[in-house]
DNA sequence: AGGCTACCATACGGCAGCGTATTGACAACG
DNA sequence: CGTTGTCAATACGCTGCCGTATGGTAGCCT
């Protein structure tokens, strides 16, 4: 962390980005943040007009940063195979888990807010668009497809979600078996 | 709500559950409840000592009921065929739709209290059991048998986490098509 | 009837966080 | 060298919530 003497708006959105991760929606609060950046809240008020504000804005950049990047990542090294993309997917997966971190208070936030709600339906668009057509690129009829995506999807959650211990094998094994699952032909 | 002059502990642990289900963990306070429940703080300090406490005895009923009640109320009506059985959990997902509200949000503080995480990894534990047994049942190797009930309690969250659209189709018709692929033998 | 117990109201002190207002520091620029 | 624009500190009022302390009331028990 940076002690330079100034703060810009960006440090702002990604110390706010740090502390949704790590301590939830409630742990958004302008003075924690302040204190966190070396700063008082003088300087947050002179960047965002509320907390909402701030909030806001890290929407913004997870709506974009969690429809692009992510999904450039895998394709760049999966070359235009389908199944090596979805298994790139799952070798970032730890990367990922941190982020995940993030996106599921903001889900939880969506169970409550229309606005997030919306925001979130338009991430999962794009996300499922993408594993969709992975799908079908492997020979998948539509309807099957559409139902691999979202088993991929939700596993995706699942794993940072669910706790469970798998008994003698480990969650990692647990998953890969689950994947292969999913990549065999109708 | 009842008017009665009185409140028991129950009573308060039902309606932090509610708010729990419909505000997040935010929601959870003690002063906004007694507003709801028609008393004054007063008689929460009576029942429990901190807001702490409350919390959790809402874990500790989340605990029981979301161990036993469901798979209890599955298994009634399925006759130890296993694939009833999971038919069954997911005609009844809609009524859980609104328990797994409380849910995500107790998952979400999971996140980051590790006391938290203990009981969500008891309750997933036995819930994961059930699962695996009857993919077991029939006749998938053990293996297979935790992948696919990994990717069908994985499944159970990503329906109410994820807000995509599927075109033209629905969710639901999403959900059985996918069942259905879960279903299939080795 | 008197009193005990269980439950609730009221009132209080305290703290954390929001947002505002005002002033200050410093750099860039003309 | 002063002016302007950008960012930050300080100080303030306000609200919502926690937890405590204390007193009140209604029903049962004898």
């Amino acid at each position: 962390m940076a002690t330079s003497p100034r703060r810009s708006r960006d440090d702002w959105i990604r110390a706010a980005t740090v502390a949704l991760r790590d301590g939830g929606v409630d742990a958004l609060r302008v003075e924690p943040l302040a204190v966190a950046l070396g700063v008082t809240k003088g300087s947050f008020y002179w960047h965002f007009a509320s907390r909402d504000a701030l909030l806001e804005a890290v929407l913004d950049t997870w709506e974009e940063v969690g429809t692009g990047a992510i999904i450039v990542a895998v394709d760049a090294e999966a070359e235009d195979d389908p199944e090596r993309s979805l298994r790139a997917l799952w070798r970032r997966t730890h990367e990922l888990s941190s982020e995940m971190r993030a996106e599921l208070a903001i889900r939880d936030l969506a169970q409550r807010d229309e606005a997030v709600r919306d925001r979130v339906r338009r991430v999962d668009d794009r996300r499922m668009a993408y594993l969709r057509r992975q799908y079908r690129r492997l020979g998948l009829p539509a309807g099957l497809a559409e139902a691999r995506a979202m088993l991929t999807y939700s596993l995706l959650f699942g794993n940072v979600l669910v706790e469970a211990t798998h008994g003698r094998t480990s969650r990692a094994r647990v998953l890969q078996r689950a994947i292969d699952d999913l990549l065999r032909p109708a």
